[in-house]
RNA sequence: GGCACCAUAGCCAAGUGGUAAGGCAGAGGUCUGCAAAACCUCUAUUCUCCGGUUCAAAUCCGGAUGGUGCCUCCA
């Protein structure tokens, strides 16, 4: 397949170092509160990658940290009396109870910085041993004026970083060069720290993504991806880091998401137009939201709003209503009468949905242009369907390749259904007595009541369908 | 100020050189006792605008306009 790196710009065809198995990093949540729904693009669109990939037939190891130290977590926790790490806990807690709705799977390793000190430590005493770091009153810093390379993966010039860090930024506070970072700072009354040998503290921001890549992909990982706002510094920072101490190439492709916007602005906490997806999914089923993303291709913005959710909706309804038709119609008794014709036309769809559907994943995981292929197998599939000329394991097995395919973007048509209690199926049939009977207002006023118990009744050629609504 | 990105129908959204995918909404029709679902037909002679390259451009180049993001914590 080919991907986005933004590193060159450029489409680029996408190979591991290591045949068949990929390494891959994604920066993972600062675990102070609920993750919204522009922090959870990243995580389905790189969980989609992932499956993507594997579905390809490679291995894949996927990192994705948690961020449980730094100012935000130590804020909220004071701010709500707790410890920081019992915050961060209870955070990671949360994180698995939507990731999961979200149908993202686990990572190979959710490494914690936490957990990572003796990592981090480790590779600020190679930047010093290479003397690429220096300390301050404050903490350690990295010296970008030792590496020439800094701003080669957001395409800044190192003149118009600083003339734009001098202008914010009114004292050095002791720091060489204004765009340098801290690795190591150094202990504030009342927050957690660790001891190291410049100091007790806590790791710099960057330093912890660095540290734990390195750890657990090794020097260098195939792919390292997140959002756009990272590019800059988080990820140039990163690369100087890292590529400082190793010598060698950290990352062979960078990939960014785009944001998910709120009235064409960026969503944000810090501009307080977020929406969590715990709240979110009062209204809408987790599914919907991964659909949602899915719908437009990663790096272009979506912008959020409840239209487009219940859109959404629809969308998907007329998809997992497929499905259930096809295995309705399947296993009704009625005789079919195979048209060869019809057969083969259903046949070549369903290729030509698989064809299409990689293809369009090929090209840098347009899952847009995936989910367009696998409508026209919809559609093509309700066709045969409701022809009665094709046969069931045809049908089963259009039927088959739809939730295929659909898993791969971790989504299930099939999920969530219950089955049909007894007592509704005993009103169907009084219905359907009704209905022989001509006496269609009774038969319409049990159709009312089954609707109020929730389930749908459809009167189709292969017979009575109940659908929970 | 610097660096990027984006502009396609009522809405959303693919498409990066050969005569505009898909979804939602809308109109008409088929089917139905009525519905629902499904299917069929219709809904952008045109891709923000202006130049250029080309036999051919939404697609490449230049410019303009509008919008967004990053340059500070941020997915």
């Amino acid at each position: 397949m080919r991907i986005y790196n933004s590193m060159t710009r450029q489409k680029e065809e996408l190979t591991p170092l290591e045949d068949n198995h990929y390494k891959i990093y994604v920066c993972g949540p600062t675990v102070y509160d609920l993750f919204h729904i522009g922090n959870a693009r990243p995580f389905v669109t790189f969980d989609t990658l992932r499956r993507y990939l594997i579905w390809c037939g490679n291995k894949v190891s996927y990192i994705q940290n948690f961020t449980d130290i730094d100012d935000k977590v130590i804020i909220r926790a004071q701010a709500e009396g707790v410890a920081p790490e019992e915050l961060a806990d209870q955070m990671i807690d949360e994180y698995y109870k939507d990731a999961d709705g979200l149908n993202i799977m686990r990572a190979t390793k959710h490494p914690r910085a936490t957990e990572s000190i003796d990592d981090i430590i480790n590779l600020i005493s190679i930047l010093f041993d290479k003397g690429y770091a220096y300390t301050t009153d404050d903490g350690v810093y990295f010296s970008i004026d030792q590496y020439p390379d800094y701003g080669k993966l957001s395409g800044h010039r190192l003149d118009d970083l600083i003339a734009g860090a001098s202008e914010r930024v009114s004292e050095l506070e002791g720091k060489r060069n204004p765009l340098d970072f801290a690795l190591w700072k150094f202990k504030k009354e009342g927050e957690p720290f660790w001891p190291s040998p410049w100091g007790e503290g806590r790791p710099g921001w960057h330093i912890e993504c660095s540290a734990m890549s390195l750890a657990n992909l090794g020097e260098t990982v195939d792919i390292h991806a997140g959002g756009v706002d990272l590019q800059f510094p988080h990820h140039e920072n990163e690369i100087a880091q890292s590529e400082a101490a190793t010598g060698k190439t950290f990352v062979r492709y960078w990939v960014h998401n785009g944001f998910v916007n709120v009235n064409y602005e960026k969503m944000s906490k810090s501009l307080g137009n977020f929406f969590t997806v715990r709240d979110l999914v009062e209204h809408y089923p987790y599914h919907i939201l991964r659909f949602f993303i899915l719908q437009a291709h990663y790096r272009m913005p979506i912008n959020f709003s409840d239209d487009l959710l219940d859109a959404a909706v629809t969308s998907w309804h007329r998809i997992v209503s497929c499905v259930d038709l096809l295995a309705f119609v399947a296993s009704a008794s009625e005789k079919v009468k195979i048209n060869p014709m019809k057969e083969r036309e259903l046949e070549e769809e369903i290729a030509t949905c698989r064809f299409n559907w990689q293809k369009a994943m090929d090209d840098d995981l347009n899952t847009a242009d995936a989910i367009a292929a696998i409508f026209e197998l919809v559609r093509a599939a309700n066709t045969a369907a409701t022809s009665s000329a094709v046969s069931p394991d045809l049908l089963l097995s259009a039927r088959d390749t739809l939730i295929e395919l659909l898993e791969v973007l971790g989504l299930d048509p099939t999920a969530g259904k219950e089955a049909i209690p007894d007592d509704i199926l005993a009103m169907v049939e009084e219905r359907t007595k009704a209905k022989k009977e001509r006496d269609f207002a009774t038969a319409d006023r049990i159709r009312d009541e089954i609707f109020s118990r929730g389930f749908k009744v459809e009167d189709t050629p292969q017979g009575v369908r109940v659908i929970p609504v």
